[in-house]
DNA sequence: GTTCATTTGAACGCACCCGTTCACTAACGC
DNA sequence: GCGTTAGTGAACGGGTGCGTTCAAATGAAC
């Protein structure tokens, strides 16, 4: 459907500022109360503009989720990184996780997709594969690796994936996601607690 | 302000209709995409009648929230239990606990209160103090009790809790609010393990 | 400079819905 | 049955916002 000749290119900062404006307003208001008109106005575009690069409401949500699944991905794929101290590497990454989690960025996005995927279904599991499904996969092949050398007990690499995510995130996640302060700051110590009680359950 | 000479009570059956039909209206579309005029028309009552008792959409909003908290206040409060074999007692508390949160109830309210409390972080303070702090602050005078009779080693029995909870948990929770599927059903052999990583951390 | 897709501004039709008013009816206490 | 209060139905004003239309302007490519 792409013209063969254009005679005059998309402007492409343009598209970038209405996806920028438009993912401020959407996790800003969440989708019901969110505003084309506004997002024109921020974008600094016409309206009819983004009716002609996405067909409505629904298509530029869509845009919005799968440009920050796209970030997510990213962020994910350079979590788990060293590997000279297991333990030292298992707190790090631990600590980069719940940094990451704990993000404004993050908790914005969590919160409004959670409220659209009874309507939206398939961008939760658009959300799920992007992020979470790929740490599962990276934290199970970290586990197998370890348990390959002896670090840890043999056990289901992904059962032992899941103790180590639960038994360092712990109870931050609702405090972050209900609280809108900050009484549950980054504890490095807390983090090395965590980890210190989880070799002990996975001691060869 | 209730004035002293009632010559008509108040239709309580209405009242609870109108609650009720609240309640479905704005956990199943949202607050914001929500309708007044359709919660009437469920509860089979007049707008009127609705405006007359709550002065507005976010009191009536705020009533039902408060409604649900009241709920998972009795919920919670009943929770953790019998106290024969402590593993045993671990695990039925798990169990129970897993099958509240999978809750369709407790996952709808969940994820519709999550994109509200930009706009009213006081319902998230709420929340948390029905229920999660309630079920942490149980979770942590067991988690000392059982210090005190030897079930586990001595530590700060709020992080123990944390373990405890984060441990049990593992990855399910995301997948609970993000997939529309089951495909994480209840398993109890899972928590069992995850009872035993934990009693193994703790061991005295 | 011509060409043609892109972008714009403004207006329109339509729908939804909040919150209010008002005249009216229904039900209970006395 | 009288007085008082609770509830009804219908309509209104005001606002918001989606999605569309159209004539006009813009700007790169040729």
């Amino acid at each position: 459907m792409q013209s063969k000749k254009a005679h005059r290119p998309v402007d492409l900062a343009k598209q970038q500022a209405i996806l920028d404006a438009a993912r401020e307003e959407f996790f800003d208001v969440g989708y019901a109360a969110a505003s084309i008109e506004r997002i024109a106005q921020a974008a600094d575009v016409s309206k009819v503009t983004i009716y002609n690069h996405y067909q409505g409401k629904e298509n530029l949500f869509s845009a919005v989720v799968e440009g920050q699944c796209e970030r997510m991905r990213f962020a994910v794929d350079r979590a788990l990184g060293g590997s000279e101290d297991f333990r030292a590497e298992l707190i790090a990454f631990g600590q980069s996780m719940l940094g990451f989690l704990s993000s404004e960025e993050i908790l914005r996005f969590d919160r409004r997709l959670a409220g659209e995927i009874e309507r939206y279904p398939e961008m939760g599991e658009l959300f799920l594969e992007a992020g979470p499904h790929r740490l599962r996969a990276m934290l199970t092949a970290a586990m197998a690796e370890a348990m390959e050398r002896g670090h840890i007990a043999r056990a289901d690499p992904y059962v032992a994936a899941s103790h180590l995510f639960g038994i360092i995130r712990g109870f931050t996640e609702v405090e972050w996601r209900f609280g809108n302060l900050e009484n549950t700051r980054l504890d490095e110590a807390r983090v090395a607690d965590a980890v210190d009680r989880f070799l002990r359950a996975y001691a060869p």
